[in-house]
DNA sequence: TCGGGGGTGTCAGGTCGGTGTCAGGTTAAC
DNA sequence: GTTAACCTGACACCGACCTGACACCCCCGA
C-alpha cells in the first residue's frame, strides 16, 4: 500500500513512516499542504494521513478540497487532544477516521488497517481461520465455537499475526508494534504472550511455530 | 439504489454525498425544502436523508407533508447533537431513523443499510434486545416490562451503545460523542455513567463488558 | 432574590486484573 | 557436551477501573 504522510514535525513524520513501513508500506512525506496538493495531484494513494495544524494553512481546508475534486481516497486525520473540535469537525468533512496525538503507533496501524479493510468493501470484518473466529472490532475470539475472552495485547498479537498467517515476524518486529518506544520491555515478555496465545489457540488449528533465532510464524495446521 | 440528500450545509452534503456514491449509489442532492419538494415531485427514491434545520424552514414540515400525501420512501433525519426533546416528533411523523451530527460516515452508511433492509417489513424505531425495550425518541426505557427513567446522559451512552451491540466503545470515543468540545471532562466521567447504566441494566439480559485498556462493549447475555 | 431539587461531573479511596519480570527448566544448534 | 535461544509457572506491581459521597450549576417556583 502506498500511503501519504501530511505533517510538518519532522521528527514525528519520520516515526510514523518508519513504523509504516514495517508494515510493508511505501510512505512519501509532504510537510505542509502546498507540498501535500502537489503529491496527490500527481500520484495516488492508498491512503492519506492528515495533521490538521500545519504551517501554511488548516489540514481541513485541504481535506475540503480533496473531497470537492472527487477523491475518494482514505483520509485519517491527526490531531492534537486538546483540538478535540478538530476531530469532530474532520469527521463531517469526510474523514474516515482520526487520531489524536499522542498517539500509540500500534493504534495508528490499527486504525489504518481498520480503514483500509473497511473501504475495501468488506464490511464483513470477521476473520474465520482453522476453527478459530476473530472479530477485532468487538475484540472477541471464538475457537471451535466457544468464546475466549482476549486481553488488550493478546488481541493485538493476534491481530498481527492473523492478518499476516505464514509471514515470519521477528521478536523485534512484534515488540516494536505492541510497544511504544519508551517503555522498554525485554524480549521475554514477547515469549510470554506469544505463550499465552499458544495456549488460546491450542484447541484450532492455528498453531504458532516459532523459528529459532528468526521469530514466529502462523500457521494453519489444517 | 438512488437517494435524496437535503441539506443546506454544502461541505456536509459534499462529504455525504461522494461517501454515498462510494457505495454505488446515486445521490441528489436539494438544499433547501422548496427543492427537495421539487425534486420529490419528479422523481423515485429510495431513500431520503433529511436534515432537520433547513434555510427555508423546518425539515419536519417536508416530513409531515411527504408522510401525508402517501409516500413511503424511507427517510433518515440528521439533527444536530442535542437533547432528546429536539427528536420527539421526527420520529412520530415518520422518520425511519436518525443520526445524530457528527456522525461518522460509516455509521450513517450502516444505518441506511439497515433502513432499505428493514423495509421490507414496518418501520420500526422501538429497540427490543436482551429484556430492555428502548424507544430513543421518547427517551423512555422498560426493563422487563417495568419503566426505567433514565436521565439525558444515560440515555445518550445507552443509545450509543445498543446500536452497535458488540462493538468496543473506547473511552475517548464515548467521551467525543457524549460532551461536546468546549467542555473537557475527565475518564472518570465516563465511568460514573457507565455505572448508572449498569445499574439501570441490572435485571434485564444486557450486561455492559469493561475491555481493559480498549473500552466498554454492550453485550446480550441471554 | 432566594431556596430547593434534580442532574451532572469530580474526587478520593479501594479493588482487582493485566502486565512484565524472573528463575529455572527445556529444546534446538553446532 | 556446550551454549544460546526459548518456554513457562509464579509473582509483584501498577494503573485502570469502580463507587459512594459531594459540590456545583441550572432551572423553577415562590
Amino acid at each position: 500500500m502506498k500511503f501519504l504522510l501530511v505533517e510538518d514535525n519532522q521528527e514525528l513524520a519520520h516515526a510514523i513512516s518508519s513504523r509504516m513501513q514495517l508494515d510493508g508500506h511505501v510512505v512519501e512525506h509532504a510537510s505542509n499542504l502546498k507540498d501535500a496538493t502537489a503529491f496527490v495531484e500527481t500520484g495516488e494513494y492508498d491512503l492519506i494521513l492528515l495533521d490538521i495544524m500545519l504551517p501554511d494553512g488548516d489540514g481541513r481546508s485541504f481535506l475540503k478540497t480533496h473531497r470537492a475534486s472527487d477523491l475518494d481516497t482514505p483520509v485519517i486525520v491527526l490531531t492534537a487532544r486538546s483540538q478535540i473540535s478538530d476531530r469532530i469537525g474532520s469527521l463531517d468533512l469526510g474523514a474516515d477516521d482520526y487520531v489524536t496525538k499522542p498517539f500509540d503507533h500500534a493504534e495508528l496501524a490499527a486504525r489504518c488497517r481498520a480503514v483500509l479493510r473497511r473501504r475495501a468493501g468488506k464490511s464483513q470484518t470477521i476473520i474465520r481461520s482453522g476453527g478459530v473466529e476473530f472479530d477485532p472490532v468487538a475484540g472477541s475470539m471464538a475457537v471451535q465455537g466457544q468464546p475466549v475472552t482476549l486481553r488488550n495485547r493478546e488481541l493485538r498479537l493476534l491481530e498481527l499475526l492473523i492478518n499476516a498467517p505464514g509471514q515470519i515476524f521477528s521478536k523485534q518486529k512484534l515488540s516494536d508494534r505492541l510497544f511504544s518506544y519508551d517503555d522498554d520491555v525485554s524480549e521475554n515478555a514477547i515469549e510470554v504472550y506469544i505463550a499465552r496465545l499458544r495456549k488460546h489457540l491450542d484447541p484450532s488449528d492455528l498453531k504458532i511455530t516459532t523459528l529459532r533465532g528468526l521469530g514466529y510464524r502462523l500457521d494453519n495446521d489444517a
